[in-house]
DNA sequence: GCAAAAGTGTTTCTCATACACCCATGT
DNA sequence: ACATGGGTGTATGAGAAACACTTTTGC
């Protein structure tokens, strides 16, 4: 039999708020009571189904808009979630009997990343609950989603070692402690701080400003942009392969 | 409204022969009359609808094995395709009608690539024109499979660069020209031989065997083999990131 | 003046790159 | 004997890694 099911999209928004790593995440409650059985509130990432005349990118630039007015964000898909029981856990049954779909028709997701700097944003309301979450205390998550996000996070390690991914995290304005601590939270390493600082010395594409932090209780940091056309125009070709 | 789509899988099947990168072409025919209209045959990638109770990794499992009968490919999800208008060319929709499905729903497929050896199988005829062709001279493909195998290629030579992916494409034993040549066809490029031969010598998971190769009409070449296991226990954990 | 983070230089070692000739085999 | 691909070494430069102290600001 051929199968037919439901598309959504689940999107893995990561924003770095010059802090640590966060992921935002929505309460889960049923909107109306249409069961009496308890049910716990619990959380989720952001997602929503695909619309019909939808294509998942925009479906997913869509849940983006909708969480924070904003839609210059970084996204991408990275992978499809689809195993016939991913939704077939009690809790996840009443949920979607609770919205009006068919429990047992299958629900293919796919898997978007995306990345901001918290500054840039203010969540929205939305009749529902919003929170950020430092990656790292994100406890169990309804449906498939830790393992959702967990893919995600081996996608972001895995292209932000070819692809200047860092700067998607950060303010237009940003020091070069700010950039190391976003690759040390990704790569969940510790770089030395002057060889970090010489390996972007010579990212020509990394730009000093005419500026420097303000009201700061120690010696302000220089201030760095990130230029794409200049990363476009030197970026070399990586013919290296693994090691 | 929400989306219910119909779900298949495409798989890029590339196989390297001791010469060139192939890639494995359907040919795609009216099954039976359905209409008058002449339908001229053209090539696909192998793919085909999921089934009620298969989950994705599955039904590429399936489509692999009916085509080759062997069921230990290398085979990864890469992305997935789901563009409202991706089948709405005329001939899409004949094809749609001619196999029962309603053509103005939405399908949405999930590509995934395979590598293998092309000694390693022998294709099955399986009621169709079955061919490798090699990558280089891939035409103009049904459906959307130009961009499908596309992005294939692409997201190949990524994940190339940090894993063994090279020696899926060859036999249990090879040569390191045949090495060579499996990623200067990957990433379309040349190397140099003695600094290729360098770089695989610190590979301690790549092992010499006490054979050569026999009727060659030269020197015959060594032969090595590849240890998943040496590999697993000796990889570098990677912390580096872009250039 | 003190707490706090910013900023800076040298040495060592590994690896990438560039490059040209002799070797073993089949015919 | 010759054609064919197999196999090898050296010199140079770039960058990765390891490591400790001085500077500038707010309070």
């Amino acid at each position: 039999m051929k199968l037919s099911s439901y598309i959504s999209v689940d999107c893995v928004v990561l924003g770095y708020d010059s802090e640590q790593l966060n992921v935002l995440l929505v309460e889960r409650k049923l909107d109306d009571k249409v069961n009496d059985s308890p049910f716990e509130p619990d959380w989720t990432l952001t997602g929503n189904h695909v619309y019909l005349d939808e294509d998942i990118e925009e479906a997913a630039n869509r849940v983006l808009y909708d969480l924070t007015g904003f839609s210059e964000i970084y996204l991408e898909q990275f992978k499809t979630f689809a195993a016939p029981d991913r939704l077939l856990k009690p809790k996840d049954q009443v949920w979607l009997k609770s919205i009006g779909m068919d429990p047992l028709k299958r629900v293919v997701t796919i898997g978007f990343f995306a990345l901001l700097a918290t500054q840039k944003v203010s969540l929205k309301w939305m009749g529902r609950n919003v929170k950020w979450t430092p990656v790292k205390e994100v406890g169990d998550l309804a449906f498939d989603h830790n393992q959702i996000l967990d893919s995600a996070l081996i996608a972001i390690r895995n292209k932000m070692r070819h692809e200047p991914l860092g700067f998607e995290l950060l303010p237009e304005k940003f020091t070069l402690t700010q950039l190391q601590q976003v690759y040390e939270q990704i790569f969940d390493a510790k770089f030395d701080k002057r060889n970090f600082r010489k390996k972007v010395n010579r990212m020509q594409y990394v730009i000093a400003l005419d500026e420097k932090q303000k009201g700061v209780p120690h010696k302000p940091a220089q201030l760095y942009k990130f230029s794409r056309e200049i990363y476009e125009q030197t970026k070399r070709e990586l013919l290296e392969f693994f090691v």
